[in-house]
Parts: structure tokens; C-alpha cells; sequence
DNA sequence: CCAAAAGTGTTGCCTATACACCCATGT
DNA sequence: ACATGGGTGTATAGGCAACACTTTTGG
């Protein structure tokens, strides 16, 4: 599935099915896995048809749906992937796709609306310890324009204040030197930054039970 | 496949091949799935040749293979799970089925070594912000007992006080209220804990970026 | 009385949130 | 000048690692 920051909300791309079963409702973009195809091509190439891959700026696996009873027609399995656009883009859609917020999905066909829960909820989870938001933003931004993604992305408030520091800190984030022109109402140029990789990064590794730190170096015990 | 803490190493179940190819070589159980068969049936039939299924304390799914060529007689596409069992039991194993311990693995078929690293990255990770810990334990022990067990998993040193610290402060673990008998050496007879879920749970959910508790957007779940 | 093992108290460091204050611009 | 939006300084809180110290046993 793809998903995309846009007026400040978290969507979710859904192509309306034409044929039964559940014709009309909302569902994933997906299709069967060619011999020879690695899923990721896969995913691309199923994409295709929707949006320009180059625009995908990131790409992971979630997990894989078995349920024999999860289309009518018979058994699938499915293995499910997150494709995120940076939110600068406005991808020219098909007629019959189109994005949905995710906090006000319609009804999905399949078990496609549970696929995009987890989705969220890993999206979520690796907002805080990864650098995905280099997924979500445009090439540069100002704090205050980032902020408003990762409120979007996340759910809840965040303060652009303390987001600056922790990106910084943490190495996520870049200055570029360059500063933004102040809106029509004045107030101080924002600077502009960047997100120092184009790839996805463990920013925050280890929550507890660290190594020892004066431990690394001389090996083992 | 089938992780477990032996002799304060933690090892996983392979399998020695007879057939081509990789004749000769170990390999991760594991097998075709059957029509109408979910994959998490289908890995509790394959490992019932190996162990009795009961003895699985969690299983969890990691990611999908589907690389054209990781089997070189033709294209399959494979999910891996993980499943614990712990330390306490020891299953019989048959002829042709030995624990491996995870930092010596000898050379594996197809794509299987690579699937026992992200494992156990995976593995570790989850030790440090959920309570996967109740899965490779036994059902009490001493914290200097528990303390082994993630040490063999972590592959590095942890302190049995700071891991009681960080676990009761949780409420990870619970006390039991019994005492173990100290060795012959003597010692203070040390207190008995147990996990106070038997399934999985994230303890540790926010990295940074909480929400800050008052301030949850209404309908943004 | 001593050694060994378990558990507690205490400290210091680091990270993150909250909030006050200062800065630069448009009107 | 003043309003507006951006950024920094600082206080506070909490989690964790390190280590000293106390407790409880066997010899």
C-alpha cells in the first residue's frame, strides 16, 4: 500500500473494485506474483498502473496474510508492503483510485482495512526510532513544515521545539543553510533543513540493556 | 524456526538434509503449505516431526523470501516464523534434527543463514521493549537465572541488578513469594520471579515523540 | 568468622519535555 | 512599534548503568 502526508493528514491510496466479490468497495492495490518475480518487483510493478515508482521513497515488507477464508473466491496468501510518497508530490491518479484519510477509512474489501492498521501502527512505531521521515518530507523543509507531517503521520500533538532537537541531536537531521521566506504576517525566516540519509536508518537502537559501554571495544569476556 | 537457551548459548533447531541440494547441509524445518492450511498451521504441522508443539511458548512471523533463485530447483517463495521454547525443557529431537548455538552456525542450505541472522536481530530487539523474555524462561527462576538466559540471547554482558531494576519497574516481573535453596557454597537464598504475562507484550512502546499524555488528537487513532 | 551469593541504596549521566525568553521579519 | 513566526536557553523529570553497601546463607 502507499501512503502520503497530504493538507495535513495521513492517507492512504485505495483503488474502487469493479467486479465482485466486494464490488464498489474501497481496496489495496495488489495482484498475483509472476514466476520469476521477486515480491518487491512484484510491488512495482503492481504500482505501476497507479502511480510513477521513482516517486515511492521508501519500500518495506509487512507481514503476510494466510487466512484461507480471506477472499471468497478461494484461498490467497498475501504479503503486504508499505510504499511511502514524499509529501511534495501530488502523484496524477487513475480514475478509479483515489487517497483516504487514514483515521476515516471507508469500507475495504478483503481483510485490507486490518492490513492498513498494522501498517499505521508500524509507520508509527518507526517514526521514533528510525529516520522514515525522510519518507514522508520533501527534500528540505522548515521545522514547523515537519512538524506538521509527523503530527499528521503519528496522530497527536508534537511540538516543532522539541522534534528539532531530538532529529539533531540524533544526527537525523541537516541545516542546508539556506532559510525560507517568512509569510505574508512577517516572523523570522525559518531555516531550512534536510534529512542527512535518503535510506533507512536505526537512529535510536536500543531501548534498555545496552552493552556496557567501555565494553565494545576490548571484545569478549 | 525454533529458537532456545542451552547451556547459556542460545541455539536453534536445523535440520540435516539427505537429499539434493545442499545435501548434507543443515537447514531451517519447514515445508510446502497445503490448501486451506494458514501459515501459522502449516508451521505447527512441520515442527511436529521435530518437537512436541505444546512446548512452543510464542511464534511469531518474521519476513517473506521470494528471491527467483534461493532455491536452485525453480522458484518457491518462503515465510519464516520464529518460534521459543524454554530453557526448562528439552524436547527429543530425532536422528537427524541437532540445536545449533546461533554465534557457530555451520554451513546452511538455500538462504537459511541469512534468515537465522535477521532472527535473531529481530530476537534482540525484542528483548529490550516487550517481555519476550517470558518465552525463553522457565516458568520461575532467580534473577541471576534469568540474567543468563538474556545474556545468551543478547551475546553481551547485562548486570542481573539493573535487569531486575528495569523489569520490575515495568512490572515485567512479579515475585513469587518463594525462595530457591542456595548452593553449596552458601549465599543468601535468592527470591523466585515469574513473568507476569504469558504472551507478548510491548512494554517499552515510545521511544521518543510520546504523546504527550493530555494533549491525544480526538479520532486520531 | 569468612566467603559467597542476592538484593538495595545511591549517584551520576543522559535524554526528553515543557516553558520562558530572545531573534528576525512584515506591516 | 507591534504582531507574528522561528529558534535557543534553561529547568525539571525520569530512566538507566555503575558501584558501594547490606543481607543471608554455608563452611
Amino acid at each position: 500500500m502507499v501512503m502520503q502526508v497530504r493538507a495535513g493528514r495521513l492517507h492512504v491510496m485505495l483503488w474502487r473494485r469493479a467486479n465482485e466479490p466486494f464490488a464498489g468497495a474501497w481496496a489495496l492495490p495488489g495482484g498475483p506474483l509472476l514466476p520469476d518475480e521477486t515480491l518487491g518487483a512484484s510491488v512495482a510493478r503492481q504500482l505501476a498502473s497507479k502511480v510513477e515508482v521513482q516517486q515511492l521513497s521508501h519500500l518495506e515488507q509487512l507481514e503476510t496474510r494466510s487466512d484461507p477464508d480471506r477472499d471468497p473466491r478461494g484461498r490467497t496468501v498475501a504479503t503486504a508492503y508499505l510504499g511511502l510518497v514524499p509529501s511534495h508530490l501530488d502523484p496524477a491518479l487513475p480514475e478509479d483510485t483515489a487517497w483516504h484519510p487514514t483515521d476515516g477509512l471507508p469500507e475495504t474489501a478483503f481483510d485490507h482495512g486490518s492490513i492498513v492498521g498494522s501498517a499505521l501502527g508500524r509507520l508509527r512505531a518507526k517514526l521514533s526510532y528510525t529516520n522514515v521521515g525522510f519518507a514522508l518530507a520533501p527534500p528540505t523543509f522548515s521545522i514547523a513544515e515537519l512538524r506538521d507531517i509527523y503530527v499528521a503521520a503519528l496522530g497527536y500533538e508534537v511540538t516543532a521545539t522539541n522534534l528539532q532537537r531530538v532529529l539533531l541531536r540524533r544526527g537525523v537531521l541537516e541545516a542546508t543553510g539556506e532559510t525560507a521566506a517568512p509569510g505574508r504576517a512577517g516572523g523570522r525566516p525559518a531555516m531550512r533543513y534536510r534529512f542527512a540519509s535518503p535510506a533507512l536508518e536505526v537512529t535510536d537502537p536500543f531501548a534498555v540493556l545496552k552493552p556496557p559501554s567501555d565494553r565494545i571495544l576490548p571484545g569478549r569476556r
